[in-house]
DNA sequence: ATTTATATCTGAACATTGTTTAGATTTGAA
DNA sequence: TTCAAATCTAAACAATGTTCAGATATAAAT
C-alpha cells in the first residue's frame, strides 16, 4: 500500500513526494515502536524506496529526526496557544491550560515527543529546529510570567519541570500511582490536574 | 590495560571476574558517551574478551543494562537515605535533602541515571530490579508523607515530577536559564534550591 | 589421582543497521 | 532537442547484537 501519490501499476522510478512520505512513515514507526524501535531502513521500506533514498532528502538519520523534532515543537506550540486562548482568560487558568496541553501532546504523540525532547541526537546546526524550540519556550515563559509575581525564569522552570517530569515518568512507566486503579485514564487526568493546581499554589 | 585481575603475561583463557569487569566497563562507557553510545561489543573489548563472552553472564544487552539499572536504584536509595539522615531532621528539610540527592545523583551519573529511568528497554522479569525500584520509591513516599498533610501519592508524584523533570531537562540540554550566566554550576544549584522551596510551598 | 561434569570463553557465522559510491532514470530548463 | 540537475537504485562497507559448536579451565565425584 506504499503511498506513492495517485500513480498506478508499475512503480515509478520517482516517488512523487518522498520527503513527506518518509516523515509520515517515521511518525508512524515512532508511534508504534517508540524512538528505540525506529530505523531509517524501515522508514524507506514503508515508503517503498531503497535504503539509500532518504539520504537525498535528509542527509542522514539525524537530519530526519531533527525535522520530526521541529514538527514536534510546532505542534506543541500550536496546542498550547489554542488551549490558552480557549480558557476563561485568567492568568492562572491560561497557565493550567498550557500545562494540560503539554501533557496531552506528550501522551498522545509519545514517539514524536521523545524525539523532540529526548536524548536522540539531533542536528545542533538546524536553524529551523532552534527557532521552533525558542518559540515554544517563549509561550511557556510568557504565560507563566503573567501568572506570578515571582522570578519569571525560576517560575517557568518550575512549571516546565513538573509537566515534563510527569509525562517522562508516565511514558517511561514509572507510575506506581496507577497500580490497581479502575480506569487508568481517569486517574491519570486527575493526577495531572492535581499537579497543575500545586504548580499554581507554588507560584502564588 | 585490560583488567584481568592480577594474572600476568599470556592472557588466561578465563578472566577471573568478568562479570564485574563488564559492569565496570559499561558504567565507564555510559559515563563517557551516554546511553546512546553504549555498545555491548565495546564493553567486551574493554574487558578484553570476545563479543560473545557477555552473553554467558547477562544473557543479552537487556540483561546487562538491567543490572546497571538495579545498581542505579540502589545508589539513589543510599544517597537519599544518607542525605536525609544528615539533614537537621525537620520533615521539610529531609524532603529538600532527598530532592537534592536525587538531582545530584542524576547529574553526577547521567549515563547510569538514564539507563535506570530512561526508555532503554530493560528486563521486566528481573526481580532484583523491581525490588530496588520499589525500595527507592518507598523512600520518596515516606519522606514526602511526613512533610505534608495532603494526599501522599499525589504529593509524592509532585515532588518526583519536579526533580525528575528538572534533571531530565538539564541532561537533555533544555536549559535556557543557563544561557550566558557566569558559573553554570552555581546557577544550576540555585535553580535546584528554588524548585525544592517551591515544592515545599506547594505541599504546605 | 582419575574421571566426569560444569562453568567459562573463543571463533565464526548471520541478519540487520546507517552510510557511501557509482550509475541509472526522470524531470525541467536552455 | 539537448543538457544539466534532481531523484532514486544497486551494491558494497563497517559495525552491531546474537547464536552455536567447540575449546579450555575449574570443580566435583568417584
Amino acid at each position: 500500500m506504499q503511498d506513492h501519490a495517485q500513480r498506478q501499476s508499475p512503480a515509478p522510478y520517482h516517488h512523487g513526494d518522498l520527503r513527506r512520505s518518509l516523515l509520515n512513515a517515521a511518525e508512524e514507526i515512532l508511534a508504534e515502536k517508540g524512538v528505540g524501535g525506529f530505523t531509517l531502513r524501515e522508514c524507506a521500506r514503508r515508503a517503498g524506496v531503497s535504503p539509500a533514498a532518504p539520504s537525498h532528502h535528509f542527509g542522514n538519520v539525524k537530519g530526519l529526526l531533527s525535522v520530526i523534532a521541529t514538527d514536534g515543537y510546532n505542534a506543541l506550540s500550536a496546542a498550547m496557544t489554542s488551549a490558552a486562548d480557549a480558557s476563561d482568560g485568567s492568568a492562572n487558568d491560561r497557565l493550567r491550560a498550557i500545562g494540560r496541553a503539554y501533557i496531552g501532546q506528550a501522551l498522545h504523540f509519545p514517539g514524536r515527543f521523545r524525539v523532540t525532547f529526548g536524548q536522540s541526537d539531533l542536528d545542533d546546526n538546524d536553524a529551523d529546529l532552534h527557532h521552533a524550540a525558542s518559540a515554544c519556550f517563549q509561550i511557556l515563559v510568557d504565560t507563566v510570567t503573567l501568572a506570578t509575581q515571582r522570578d519569571p525564569m525560576e517560575s517557568t522552570m518550575m512549571v516546565w519541570s513538573v509537566v515534563h517530569g510527569f509525562v517522562s515518568l508516565v511514558l517511561d512507566r514509572h507510575t506506581p500511582f496507577l497500580d490497581d486503579c479502575k480506569p487508568p485514564q481517569h486517574t491519570l487526568d486527575k493526577m495531572a490536574e492535581t499537579l497543575l493546581d500545586q504548580c499554581v499554589r507554588a507560584l502564588a
